[in-house]
DNA sequence: CGTGTATATGACCACCTGGTCACACTATGA
DNA sequence: TCATAGTGTGACCAGGTGGTCATATACACG
C-alpha cells in the first residue's frame, strides 16, 4: 500500500513533506493560471528555487506532472462530496441535490487552483490523457445524479414523462454552470455570486431548486420538503 | 461606412476577396483548435502558403488578428440570432426560449471553429482585451433573456416570486450547457447531442423546456398557457 | 521606357520551451 | 579513508514563438 502515484518517481516520495507540499503546491498554481501547454516548467523551478534537473528527478516529464496534481485533484474532490454528504443523509431528493451543490462549493472555496485544472482541461484540447482523466471525474454527475434521480422518479418524487438522463443533464448544468459563475464572474450573469457569503449562496441555491422542483410557471410557494400533493 | 474594422489594416482590406476569405478561415481554424497563446502564427501562413511579412501587412501583431476574428465573430452571432428569430415572433415565453436555442444550436453548426474559439477564451485568462471582448457577446444572456423573462413575469406568465436574474441565470445555465454538450461529448451528460438530428435535437429541446416549465415534480402535462409543443 | 508606390517575401532576431546530461554534492557504511 | 548510491545542479540542446526589415517584385502613371 506505499505506492501513493504511479505518475511520481520514488526520489519525489522520498523528499521532505514540506518540500513535497511546496512542489505541488507551486506546480497546481501555475497549471491552474495557464492551462497544461502554456504552464512552464522554467517557472515552476524559479519560483521553487530549485533546478530544472531536480524536477526531472521528481517526475519523467511535464505530463506526469501533470497527471500527478490532476490524480490529487480527483482524490480531493471525492474525499470533499463524501465529507460534505456522508454525514446526515437526508431523504429528500432536492435536499440532496443541495448537499452536492453546497459540497461543490466548498471544493472550488478550499481548491480554487484546482478546480481552475479542471475547467482548463474541459477546454483545451490536446492535454495528455485528457479524455482518461476526465472520465475519471465526470464532476458529480452521473455516478450520484444518476442513482439519486433514478430511485426519487421510482418513489414518485419526481415526475415520470422524462427520461432519466435528462434530469441528470439538467442537474449538472445547474450544478456547473453554478460554479463556473462562482469562480468567474462573466458567467455568473450578474448575479454577483463571487462576492456571496455562505449564507446568501444557501438561500440563492435554495432560490434555485426551488425553481427546479415548480417550474418557472407555478407561482404558490408550499412546504420546502417532500412533495407537495399532485394537482 | 468603408472602415469595416479597426483591427485589419488597409491592405488588408484592399485584398481581393478570395483570398481575404482564405485568411480569415484558416486564422479562426488555428485559434479555435488551439487558444489565444497556443495558437500559431507560423503554422497560419504556412497553411495559406503566404509569408509572415504579409501576415503582418495586413495586422499589426497578433493581438489585432485575433480581434479581428472575434469581431466577425460578434457579427455573425447577432446576424443568425436576428435571422433564427425575427421571422416569426411568437407570443409564447417558452416558444421564444425554444427558438434562442435553435438558433443558437444553427450557429454553432454552421460557425463551429468560431463557437470554440468562444469556448476558449471563457476559460483562457490571459487573452489580450479578454474582458471586453467577452462583455461583448455575453452570449444571448442578458440581452435576449432579459426582456423576454421580464414581459413575461409582468404577465403573468412565469412566476413572480424568484428575481428575474435567478431566471436568467438558469436560462443561460441551461442554454450555454446544451451548446457546451453539443459541441463536446464530455459535457452532454451521456445523451449524445453532439449526433442528433436537427429533429431529435427539437425534441430533447421540447422535453427540457417542458421541465423547465414545470418542473421536476409534475408530472400533468398541462401547463398554463395551453399548447405544449406540436398541438 | 522610367519612376514611384504598394505589396510580398523569408532570413533573421531575441526569447522561450520541454528535456538532457555530465558533473558535484552528500550521506551512508565499512 | 574509500566506495557506493542517491540526489542536486545548470549549462546546453533542438525546436518553437512573435515580430522585424532590407530587399524583391508587381503595377500604376507619365
Amino acid at each position: 500500500m506505499k505506492k501513493k502515484s504511479s505518475s511520481a518517481n520514488a526520489t519525489f516520495n522520498n523528499l521532505p513533506l514540506e518540500k513535497r507540499e511546496a512542489i505541488i503546491r507551486e506546480t497546481v498554481r501555475e497549471f491552474a493560471a495557464s492551462g497544461y501547454q502554456k504552464a512552464s516548467l522554467n517557472i515552476i523551478v524559479k519560483n521553487l528555487g530549485i533546478a530544472k534537473g531536480s524536477l526531472y528527478q521528481y517526475f519523467r516529464n511535464k505530463e506526469a506532472l501533470f497527471c500527478f496534481v490532476f490524480e490529487e485533484f480527483t482524490h480531493l474532490v471525492k474525499q470533499t462530496v463524501k465529507d460534505g454528504i456522508g454525514q446526515e443523509r437526508s431523504a429528500d431528493f432536492f435536499d440532496r441535490v443541495k448537499q452536492v451543490m453546497l459540497a461543490a462549493i466548498t471544493f472550488v472555496d478550499r481548491y480554487p487552483d484546482y478546480f481552475q485544472i479542471y475547467l482548463k482541461v474541459l477546454f483545451e484540447h490536446d492535454v495528455p490523457r485528457r479524455e482518461e482523466l476526465l472520465a475519471r471525474v465526470r464532476l458529480f454527475s452521473r455516478e450520484y445524479f444518476g442513482p439519486l434521480c433514478e430511485e426519487a422518479r421510482e418513489k414518485g418524487v419526481i415526475r415520470r414523462d422524462i427520461p432519466v438522463a435528462t434530469l441528470i443533464f439538467l442537474l449538472d448544468a445547474f450544478l456547473d454552470r453554478f460554479l463556473q459563475g462562482y469562480v468567474q464572474p462573466y458567467l455568473d450573469g450578474g448575479l454577483g455570486m463571487a462576492k456571496m457569503s455562505r449564507k446568501k449562496l444557501t438561500a440563492k441555491i435554495d432560490e434555485m431548486i426551488k425553481v427546479l422542483r415548480d417550474g418557472f410557471v407555478k407561482e404558490r410557494d408550499k412546504g420546502s420538503k417532500g412533495q407537495r400533493g399532485k394537482g
